[in-house]
DNA sequence: TAGATTGTTAATCGATTAACAATC
DNA sequence: TAGATTGTTAATCGATTAACAATC
């Protein structure tokens, strides 16, 4: 994962050595040079690598190059802010639709995007080719939301709802829950408890 | 970070063996046995752990007996959605505040709180004895709060801004990037980069 | 050719797991 | 006492790093 911190190399300079960029990454230049040779001999002996050819590789190697349309579903507080979080287009991630099922919100916008219902939801799903949902509903909807993401055909879900999913084996789901984030803070504040939660 | 799962053990059992609790969290039981000898001799050779003794110092241990005073900065989508979101309190963490420098925001409100103006976070966070901020602003204004946050004597931040900030080495800061939920998903789009990510 | 740096093998380190004496 | 299970040591496994022959 360190990779992704290669991506943004400055073209300063048209060759940089293992060890040049192992201290960018902040990782052992041994390491480096394992990784690198796993996309084949792209360096070269006595000179290093060179920086565009590295660059172009890993953005396609880590999926920057792609495109992945991401369907919203819940236009709350929260789906409004995933909506016009600035950061996903970086990385390619571009929201294309927004779902809800209440009716005084379908018809409204959010971002740039119309909120529609939820019963569109397959029907955009096969006209965008979306691959990723993201659930930004309150708790109490994101099970029956999620059924219906699957049979819509999507295999990847973002879940932001504060509860567990039971969903086939063949769609994956990340749940986010934010209170971990909070928590892990927490562990500087406490040292003592540093030890005893390490593994 | 296992360990966490084990805080909810139903009290069904008065007792359970490692080998049980390895089958909860979904770990080895030495592992399960090492972890816990940390806090002293708990277990009954022969018999295993009380449970209800378990479930306490582990709530200890965890930090979750504590209460965490939290101040949220912003109070757009994301500050609203943080404002409402249900898993906080869960883990402890009570946000007592809302702040923002938009003078139309000033005085409404977001869940049951009162948008107050930023130029009263240094009385709330004395007065709250508020230990963690999370920043909810556009990137454009995380580094000022930061610095404002920092001067206000809280020493760990949550920045939710897709911004990195420059702090004091005595401040705890997380940055939540929530594109990079959805590329973890990604991975399992695209088998083939697995392995070239793996470290 | 001499210096530099890769690609890869071997050594090291740390974390996980198996094994078992201690003991309830 | 016999069976079960802990606490801990030793063995294993995997990942990281050092070292060096290959070679630009």
């Amino acid at each position: 994962m360190y990779l992704r911190s290669l991506v943004d190399l400055s073209a300063s300079h048209q060759t940089c050595s293992s060890e040049q960029l192992a201290a960018i990454a902040g990782v052992n230049s041994a390491q480096v040079r394992k990784d690198l040779s796993h996309f084949g001999s792209l360096g070269t002996r006595g000179v290093g690598y060179n920086v565009a050819e590295l660059r172009s590789l890993l953005r396609e190697a880590l999926g920057l190059t792609r495109d992945y349309p991401v369907a919203l579903i819940g236009a709350g507080n929260l789906g409004s802010a995933l909506a016009n979080y600035e950061g996903f287009e970086t990385w390619g991630f571009e929201i294309v639709a927004v779902f809800d099922t209440e009716a005084e919100k379908v018809g409204q916008t959010v971002g740039e995007l119309t909120i529609q219902h939820l019963n569109d939801l397959e029907k955009v799903v096969a006209d965008r080719e979306v691959t990723i949902a993201i659930i930004a509903t309150p708790a109490s909807a994101a099970q029956e939301v999620a059924d219906r993401i699957t049979q819509s055909g999507i295999r990847s879900i973002l879940n932001f709802a504060p509860s567990v999913l039971h969903i086939p084996s063949n769609v994956s789901v990340r749940r986010v829950d934010l209170s971990t984030e909070l928590q892990i803070l927490t562990y500087h504040l406490s040292s003592r408890t540093d030890e005893a939660v390490s593994s």
